[in-house]
RNA sequence: CGGCGUGUGGCUCAGCUUGGUAGAGCGCUACGUUCGGGACGUAGAGGCCGCAGGUUCGAAUCCUGUCACGCCGACCA
């Protein structure tokens, strides 16, 4: 595809991306700054991408079960402080409530940063009986970490998100539960936003505080970087133990449950950003575009062409279309339309008004298509369907192409010198070894692969036998 | 939390070295001509120069302090 700059205003990719990133998500009016450091004001383009996220994830939630409910946004000291490893991995980046009005609070409350007590606390009360599990809660919410350094999406200091929060008689249950959510969150990143993701298990390092396990679906930017875009943890029943979450099972006995957690944040737009986006702007998938199609009225001040315009507008009303009537030149609404990543561009003015027919151009590819007017609908379920798939299969080409190997030491430094982008190795298991390949190298485990394959016997770094293959990668 | 950088109309910035009536481009408003890849003309509106002290006859400019934001690291969804 050719990567014509037509839009100065956006720093091109190749010359810095960072800039880039930032540039789009201005350009494309999804986000501001607002006047607290790390918070965002997300614009209407950024908030309609988010609530389609919402809407998508929600039926596929519902599809297995889920019940949406709402907790309180404050949490006691002495509650977050009752599972030891969850308080220390949380406190450092916890914001503290100390006052009621003008009264200092006899005890002080974070903002939620995320709701695992929350969630144990309430379950400790309202689980009594193997006849109340399991429980399959999820609430749509914001939370708050004092980060330090933030971006918008990828790290702010209050984001939006889902969190999942089940309860279940077994093991066996939660970590089915465990892995079925994992699995809504790669079908839906495939299948919806045309991202391929990685799917695989984090090492001991870099799981959630407090988890027995935790899976992450992993994604691969356009800068060789990853980005975790979704989580699902399996706490067995430390959490249960923690908060004497109990209840009493069919063989009379008294017995713990074990909990899961999984969440999916604002982080996913950042994702579809730099995943899709290209030098004139953000690209949406059309599956999740809040405008699918928009149409741009060429000379619209001439009898007829706005008539025509609402009347394709309607016409294609199974679509999520709109009409650009500002008094705009078209070429600015051409440049508009493809910063904020409209998936379709429908041309019309009076020379195809005469000729019957009008122009389709699609923002991925600019390919640009003369279109009989009686044969648009079809044309644009087409373009649109097509456009879908072929940005999936760009992005998997993408990552299969940024997916090295390397089977010792020397490979393993050369390759990220030289590449960005994952490197699959083997590894020995140890977090000595995970921590020295950080510090030497900057490089992270991003997971521990479902689809494991045999690379050689010994660890990429140490030399140690290897136990597992691991996906590394420089991360968001 | 360390390093770097920036605060001047809505936006991007010039002016600061060497103190002397607040500038440009874009955007905005009105009217007209335009319209197939960011059109043009004419007229207009809009700023106690981040904040607080200080020096001076006089401060956007010099000094001190402070706040905020951005970028890069370390830490994290």
């Amino acid at each position: 595809m050719a990567e014509k700059k037509l839009v100065e205003a956006i720093t091109s990719m190749s010359e810095d991306f960072a800039q880039w990133y930032t540039d789009v998500v201005k350009k494309a009016e999804l986000i501001d700054y607002s006047n607290v450091k790390g918070c965002m004001v997300i614009k209407p383009a950024g908030y309609a991408i988010w609530e389609n996220i919402q809407k998508r994830l929600d039926e596929r939630f519902k599809a297995t079960g889920v019940e949406n409910v709402y907790m309180p946004m404050f949490i006691p000291e002495s509650l977050l402080q009752k599972e030891k490893d969850h308080v220390e991995g949380f406190a450092p980046e916890v914001a503290w409530v100390t006052h009621g009005g003008l009264n200092p609070l006899q005890e002080r409350m974070c903002v939620r940063p995320t709701s695992e007590t929350l969630f144990c606390d309430f379950y400790k009360g309202d689980i009594h009986s193997y006849r109340d599990l399991p429980k399959v809660y999820n609430q749509w919410c914001s939370v708050v970490r004092w980060e330090k350094e933030t971006r918008p999406f990828l790290r702010s200091r209050e984001f939006l998100w889902q969190e999942g929060h089940t309860a279940h008689a077994t093991a066996e249950e939660a970590e089915e539960r465990t892995e079925q959510m994992l699995n809504v969150y790669a079908d839906f990143c495939e299948e919806v936003l045309a991202i391929p993701v990685v799917k695989g298990r984090k090492t001991e390092k870099e799981k959630f505080a407090g988890a027995h396990a935790t899976y992450s679906i992993e994604a691969l930017m356009h800068d060789g970087k990853a980005l975790q875009s979704g989580t699902s943890h399996n706490f067995g029943d430390g959490f249960a133990k923690a908060f004497g979450i109990q209840f009493t099972d069919k063989d009379n006995q008294l017995k713990y449950v074990h909990q899961t957690s999984w969440g999916v944040s604002t982080r996913i737009i950042g994702a579809i950003i730099m995943v899709h986006g290209d030098d004139s702007g953000l690209v949406l998938p059309p599956e999740i575009a809040p405008t699918q199609v928009m149409i741009i009225p060429i000379q619209q001040k001439k009898e007829g062409v706005l008539d025509k315009a609402y009347e394709l507008r309607d016409k294609l009303g199974n679509f999520r279309v709109k009409v650009d009537d500002s008094d705009k030149s078209p070429g600015w609404k051409f440049s508009e339309q493809e910063m904020r990543g409209i998936p379709l561009r429908v041309e019309i003015g009076p020379k195809d008004i005469e000729a019957g027919k009008c122009v389709i151009c699609r923002r991925d590819t600019r390919e640009k298509i003369e279109v009989e007017l009686s044969q648009l609908e079809k044309a644009v379920e087409e373009q649109l369907k097509k456009m879908q798939t072929e940005m999936l299969e760009r992005a998997k080409k993408h990552l299969e192409e940024h997916t090295y190997t390397a089977l010792n030491k020397e490979e393993f430094v050369k390759t990220f010198a030289e590449k960005s982008g994952f490197v699959k190795a083997m590894w020995c298991g140890e977090t000595a070894c995970e921590e020295a390949i950080k510090e030497d190298m900057a490089v992270t485990s991003r997971c521990i692969p479902f689809k494991q394959e045999c690379l050689s016997e010994t660890c990429v770094y140490c030399g140690k036998p290897a136990k597992k293959m691991v996906y590394w990668g420089k991360a968001y």
